[in-house]
DNA sequence: CCTCGGGTTTTGATATTCTGAAAACCGATT
DNA sequence: AATCGGTTTTCAGAATATCAAAACCCGAGG
């Protein structure tokens, strides 16, 4: 089975496209090149969604837009995930309360997905915005893995580039393991953390531009692996400038359903970053409860 | 071209049928069956969809649910249609203010789609929810077509069965002149009309029964040309049960965008419709205004 | 512990359907 | 009038979906 219902997904990349730039319009042309999809393809997928109201196409310009059908559909989705709703509520708050960027993330197949931000970061890092996708590979995504089965570990390793595979070996099992303790991962800021994420984002923005990228990771990633991203101990009396702390929702399976973010903090000591993490994960922790979800026991020791 | 992208067709339809049944949570069979597709090409879209995170699957129950990611691409879609939002804010305190039904509503292809839903209807009618969609078939939908062009108005009654469509096209320039004239649209309450809505809407939820709901719908619209349905002279002392006022909000291009309802007031004085109506218009206006849309000139006299 | 049954997934041959490159077309703009 | 971007159409080849049947899985019941 090489890829069945092919013009279904490219139906699907089109839409996602059209998430990771909200408020966008786009051309035929546009939309088929930065995709990588045929003209002639893309016009009868688009055709399609046009027909059904998932886009509009401005009458003069030729150009799509996202159209109103969707607005129902997002509705109904809400409905199903009451914990993205719930979620949002509670992060709002925390991001006035820390006067700081809160971010819901969700994992999807291999990638991340950006679902609601509140607030402003006050270290000013990549711009965040609803609908943005990006791979997720390691040192992203520790809250997704630190209770998953090693099976899921190794397949997430796996993403990464092979020539850094063997030094994150080592250094992961430590970090998943002081992330599965505390409740909640801690990075630091680094400028070399700071360009892994954009690079991530422009990867998911330019499919085109993949293979470059792809190489830049990997050599970024090589020199993370010297440095102390995420932070094991924390010392209270220390000062850190802090790329993200993260906690994780769980579902009734006790999987991760979404991780919540606090992003870009300045200049905070020690004892703050436990409170501000203490807090956060008592946020996950909450509407894991409220919707019916499971932490799972820690049961798995690398 | 006999149907390019079946494929991405077929996702649009698994997915409005989950928008239309908002919470609910299907087997591959049931959408099968329900869609009339067969179940290996239903399966292979399905994983297309689950892929991306539009749908989530039960590990164990083998169910499938709208999925996270479609939170976002809603998200997306809101950013691209402010109208919407912005109508969904006024209709709200519409809702309380008349302590009745108010409802969001579009046009797409040949379907009428439930954006929005609040409040609660004095009389009781059908159950209106969003993502719910149904045909556009005379009587319904008169103010998408009352600023719109001859043409547009024929294709309208072409929907209409046969039999009906040599009545309709006597009764419907009165009526639609009435709607542009005042600005939104009455229709009273008559079982009959009650009948036709909850005709449609089964018509839209079970695609296999089809046949003979077209068939009731002929018979119900027949029996409706002989009644007053829409109220073309206001009595101001006269009492009413309306099933509803609508008013349209235009785009940019001086289309209708969105048609704004009240649904379902009871026992109201001729006065009281007045006012409702032309608070609902003024309110439509507003919406119309601030989305930079254009009221187009009553050009066209039928 | 085994059998049964509803539902799910896989399989494989067939032919329908989509793909993709190039060319024709259209409508602004110069 | 010619140019330029972008859109739409065309067409033969090839990948892809389709369909029915069979294998399979899991839970229920014996």
């Amino acid at each position: 089975m090489v890829r069945p219902a092919l013009a279904a997904g490219r139906a699907i990349d089109i839409l996602n496209f059209f998430a990771a730039h909200p408020g966008g319009t786009f051309t035929l042309s546009e939309l088929s090149a930065s995709l990588g999809i045929n003209l002639a393809s893309a016009l009868s997928v688009l055709q399609a969604l046009e027909d059904a109201g998932y886009l509009v196409r401005h009458p003069r310009r030729k150009t799509y837009e996202l159209g109103p059908a969707l607005v129902a559909l997002g509705d109904a989705a809400l409905r199903s995930n009451r914990a993205v709703d719930l979620a949002r509520g509670e992060m709002r708050l925390l991001a006035e309360e820390f006067s700081t960027e809160a971010i819901i993330s969700v994992s999807v197949g291999d990638d991340l997905v950006i679902l609601a931000v509140e607030g402003r970061p006050q270290l000013t890092s990549a711009d965040i915005r609803v609908g943005q996708r990006m791979p997720l590979v390691p040192p992203l995504g520790q809250v997704f893995f630190a209770w998953s089965a090693q099976e899921d570990v190794d397949a997430w390793l796996g993403r990464l580039d092979r020539r850094m595979q063997a030094t994150a070996r080592v250094h992961l099992p430590v970090t998943l393991a002081a992330v599965r303790e505390r409740g909640y991962s801690i990075t630091v800021e680094s400028p070399t953390r700071t360009e892994i994420g954009a690079t991530l984002e422009r990867l998911a923005d330019r499919p085109r531009e993949a293979p470059r990228l792809r190489e830049r990771l990997a050599e970024l990633a090589a020199a993370l692996g010297e440095e102390d991203y995420e932070l094991v101990g924390v010392e209270p009396d220390a000062t850190y400038d802090i790329t993200t702390i993260v906690a994780p929702v769980f579902d009734a399976h006790g999987q991760v359903a979404l991780a919540l973010t606090l992003n870009g903090l300045r200049q905070v000591t020690g004892r703050q970053v436990t409170a501000h993490g203490d807090r956060l994960a008592a946020t996950a922790r909450l509407v894991t409860k409220q919707t019916g979800g499971r932490t799972p026991d820690p049961l798995y020791d690398l």
